[in-house]
DNA sequence: CACTAACCGGAGGTAGTCCTCCATTTGCAT
DNA sequence: ATGCAAATGGAGGACTACCTCCGGTTAGTG
């Protein structure tokens, strides 16, 4: 696995200066999420802010690049979770990590919701990690465990439901989001279907 | 019901203006969210920017009264809801009721998560509304059909979930909240209640 | 050591928003 | 009709954030 290994032919104090901007990025999108002020990135990061657009002219740009940690963390969990013998024990595992990690990490709650405009690394692991999502909900569905109406897209329609708590409780009740998921994995269960509930 | 009749003692030109501020605010709140810029309101209104202020010294003063006749459907809901004999579908009814309004009007969305600094008309229908949900939680959950572990502050969790949802597929799928609203209503069946879930 | 291409950082222009000051206009009571 | 308190609106100061230009600095090679 060749790891971080930046970008190449950069000479080293700028290569230096690149993975300082990136840790900075990780802490402040985190703290702030995805809007935050970029200068702030790179006062936090002892750079100059034109240091800091010359290497990542967008702020997609540093968004993938900052978060293809936290997306290789994604895709490993959905990896475990597929490795679960039990589908629907690996399936409410995985739903508890990814609203655990989004209820962790202000930036990851708004990644959600984002599209990235260029071929990243990001978005390689991110796809990856929903492959596996996609096989683990195909098995539970054949074990009976998991509701046959459930579609795939009902996961990002979880996960923005989850942000959405996230950010409203996150200083009042910060924990309202173990309650939350519990009760859409109780909605999962195969024996509750009664979706169409048209009034 | 002596409906809307602004503030008293207001100069007669006064008054007019106070009108066209509200009227467009309701519709720049509606569209933008409660964060939309105050200028753009008095624009739309084609008055001076110093004019509304004036009138609405504060953001939350505007929101207020912009939100007022919102509010009152809100309580109107609860009231209806609980004139259902039946608790349970008046409660159904009285959730979808709620996320289609918040689906409706980006600003009532972000107004769940606020807290009015002063007494305002607008807070009084609030509290209302929310007695009178309470009282249909207490019978819903006495005719056993909805899930005794079920709590209050559960239905503001709702809806910053349904927030979530609605900002986040408003462009792509803006029908989204109606599949997330049945799941949680499945989950709200009191005989599928398994609520500790932890790992 | 010296030279150059790569790199740096901050000053500063643009833009959006908030909020206030004040010279001018207008409703309305007398 | 007239006078004045009430009301008006826009100019402008204070922020904040974005992004670029450019004079000065430094890494690394010969």
């Amino acid at each position: 696995m060749a790891g971080a290994e930046g970008s190449p032919g950069l000479r080293a104090d700028a290569e230096r200066n690149r993975e300082r901007i990136v840790a900075a990025a990780q802490e402040v999108f985190a703290e702030w999420g995805l809007n935050a002020a970029l200068e702030k990135i790179a006062r936090r990061a002892g750079v100059g802010i034109a240091t800091l657009y010359r290497r990542f002219p967008t702020r997609a740009n540093l968004i993938a690049a900052s978060f293809e940690r936290k997306m290789a963390d994604y895709a490993a969990a959905a990896e475990h979770a597929l490795d679960d013998p039990d589908p629907w024990a690996g399936f409410c595992w995985l739903i508890n990590k990814f609203c655990a990690m989004q209820a962790a990490d202000a930036g990851l709650k708004d990644l959600i919701t984002m599209r990235f405009p260029a071929p990243s690394p990001a978005e390689e692991l991110r796809n990856r990690a929903l492959q596996n999502l996609e096989q683990l909900i195909g098995r539970a569905q054949q074990q009976g465990t998991l509701r046959a109406d459930f579609v795939f897209t009902d996961v990002p329609m979880l996960l923005f439901a989850n942000a959405g708590v996230v950010t409203a409780t996150r200083d009042s009740a910060p924990d309202t989001w173990r309650r939350f998921t519990a009760y859409m994995i109780d909605a999962f269960r195969a024996e509750h279907a009664r979706l169409p509930q048209e009034p």
